[in-house]
RNA sequence: GCCGCGUUGGUCAAGGGGUUAAGACGCCUCCCUUUCACGGAGGAAUCACGGGUUCGAAUCCCGUACGUGGUACCA
């Protein structure tokens, strides 16, 4: 048990990374770096039938954005290389082969015809999903059925086949699961997996534990929709004689959908107005985009720490976490159970407080891009001021070219039925005085003010009559930082022009 | 259907035999701001249900309901 710990994220390429692959990856990295240990990225690419061009290197992208990079990888090479399973495909028949020599595995001949018409046949109201147990493989055609001699023959003719692993009967099945506890499984009810396709490649219970053993791997954190088939992983792990080796268990809740049921998938994300993946992510396909939370002007710390919320918590009422606090706090028992919804709003709220805690300096390079995008040339000196000035209404990262566009371009005036309806003529002669004396004013926001409060008393108004105008003609709404703020920034000449113009049509 | 796993406010959740059942998000009310936010003060839970065990159960046990995952030559 002094085994220096090493842990894994085995995700498949087939499309953008969601919210409960960025967190298992979270939770992996947490422990190992908690511990000491490696964290092994492994891809797991044995269905060739669902190979996506760019998802492997997207994947990269997204961990390297949310800063959990792996020691070892496809990318980086590593002592146990390759770490994509397609390159490994050699390895795993020799395996096979062993399970089948001791008899706890055989060859199945089986067309996947074979299998759509036994399962049409069998079906019934009361099994509607017959499976390839131990009952049903005496009626198949494998290698528990056939003459050896037939099965030879049958190989040697280059027949397909599979591996299929031979299902114990009336074993239980118990482990210890390091967040569930003790779980039990009559291994009579699971099915004979298949564990070599006809096409040579492993499926997922073959490769996940021939990879986990040969990779050292000493912690096996994954989803919890692996949990039914564990036992056959534990089968597996005893038959080819690595018991001792066989890493500890943790199955993670799953994120569910914020109404209704089910599983958050992509769609819901589409439905309900909020990303679901780390990064934009295109199908190569179909061209469809889906959005991403670094697209979605998130920051990778508050994402971190928004999925690490998500099933998990020290024990204090702490909710800001940087990762590396999170790497000091984490343990792996603390871990919940249940699955939780994901509540985006929840998920805002703490990309605000990330924005309220960055010193200015580190948001300038990251809004720049969202003002560029405008068209906007910015100077940085000024959009620091900018960012100083609007940063606490600001929760993602557009937010402040909408909180901000003012202080670039000449707003449109969205609200001005809200001062047309009470202006008057001697309100047009206070901002047409006031106007007039800016010229010798001295350009510091408390001056303008007390500048501007002293000829609000001298013209016999109410400061509140002509608040709401000037900051109107300036921003175009009912919004923004302190009004004098905005006209020390604007300078002179903008925030005449921005009178003048409303002047114009009011 | 069968098997596994789960269930504390709308959501995330603390607490795991005796508590006024924390805290956060969101919502509502008020205060502060002559805007919008920020900030501050309040408001809202018969701990899924039914049985036990116990002097005492959200906490332990059993059952039910509901949810969720699996039941592919997908991962």
């Amino acid at each position: 048990m002094s085994r220096k710990v090493r842990v894994r994220f085995a995700p498949s390429p087939t499309g953008g990374l969601h919210l409960g692959g960025v967190r298992t990856v979270l939770y992996n990295y947490l422990f190992a770096r908690h511990h000491g240990g490696d964290f092994v990225l492994r891809i797991e690419d044995t269905d060739q039938n669902r190979y996506v061009p760019g998802a492997e290197e997207y994947i990269y992208n997204c961990l390297q954005w949310c800063g959990l990079e792996p020691d070892e990888s496809p990318l980086k090479g590593g002592p146990h290389a390759p770490y994509r399973q397609s390159e490994r495909k050699a390895q795993y028949a020799q395996y096979a082969k062993q399970l089948v020599d001791a008899g706890h595995a055989y060859y199945a001949f089986d067309t996947p015809e074979d299998l759509e018409d036994m399962r049409s046949r069998m079906k019934t109201e009361a099994n509607p999903t017959p499976q390839y147990d131990y009952k049903m493989r005496s009626h198949m055609r494998n290698s528990t059925t056939l003459p050896q001699a037939e099965v030879e023959q049958l190989i040697q003719a280059g027949t397909p086949y599979v591996v299929r692993i031979k299902m114990p009967v009336g074993e239980t099945i118990k482990f210890t699961d390091l967040v569930r506890g003790e779980v039990s499984f009559d291994t009579s009810l699971v099915d004979d997996k298949v564990l070599l396709k006809a096409d040579g490649m492993p499926t997922y219970h073959l490769a996940v534990v021939v990879d986990d053993y040969l990779m050292g791997i000493t912690h096996a954190f994954r989803g919890e929709e692996w949990l039914p088939s564990a036992p056959v992983h534990l089968l597996l792990w005893k038959y080819l004689g690595w018991e001792k080796e066989m890493p500890e268990w943790a199955h993670l809740p799953l994120i569910l959908k914020p109404d209704g049921h089910g599983k958050l998938s992509k769609r819901d994300g589409e439905r309900l107005g909020f990303p679901v993946f780390a990064m934009n992510w295109t199908d190569p396909k179909t061209g469809e985009l889906t959005q991403g939370f670094k697209e979605r002007g998130f920051l990778p710390e508050a994402f971190i720490n928004i999925l690490a919320m998500l099933g998990w918590n020290d024990g204090t009422e702490q909710e800001i976490y940087s990762l590396d606090e999170l790497v000091k706090q984490f343990s792996i028992d603390r871990v919940h159970k249940g699955g939780a919804k994901f509540d985006y709003e929840k998920a805002k709220w703490f990309n605000h407080q990330y924005i309220q805690r960055k010193p200015t300096e580190e948001l300038v390079p990251l809004v720049t891009p969202y003002i560029a995008d405008k068209g906007v040339t910015v100077d940085a000196g000024y959009l620091h001021k900018v960012i100083d000035l609007v940063k606490e209404r600001c929760t993602l990262l557009p937010d402040f070219w909408e909180q901000g566009h003012f202080f670039f371009t000449t707003p449109e005036i969205t609200e001005l039925q809200a001062i047309k309806d009470k202006w008057n003529e001697q309100k047009k002669t206070f901002f047409e005085t006031w106007m007039a004396g800016l010229d010798s004013a001295s350009w510091a926001h408390d001056a303008l003010e007390a500048n501007f409060n002293e000829l609000v008393a001298a013209q016999g108004l109410k400061k509140g009559d002509v608040m709401l105008p000037l900051r109107i003609m300036l921003v175009g709404g009912k919004y923004g930082p302190h009004v004098f703020n905005i006209v020390e920034m604007i300078g002179k000449e903008e925030t005449k022009k921005r009178i003048e113009n409303a002047l114009k049509v009011l």
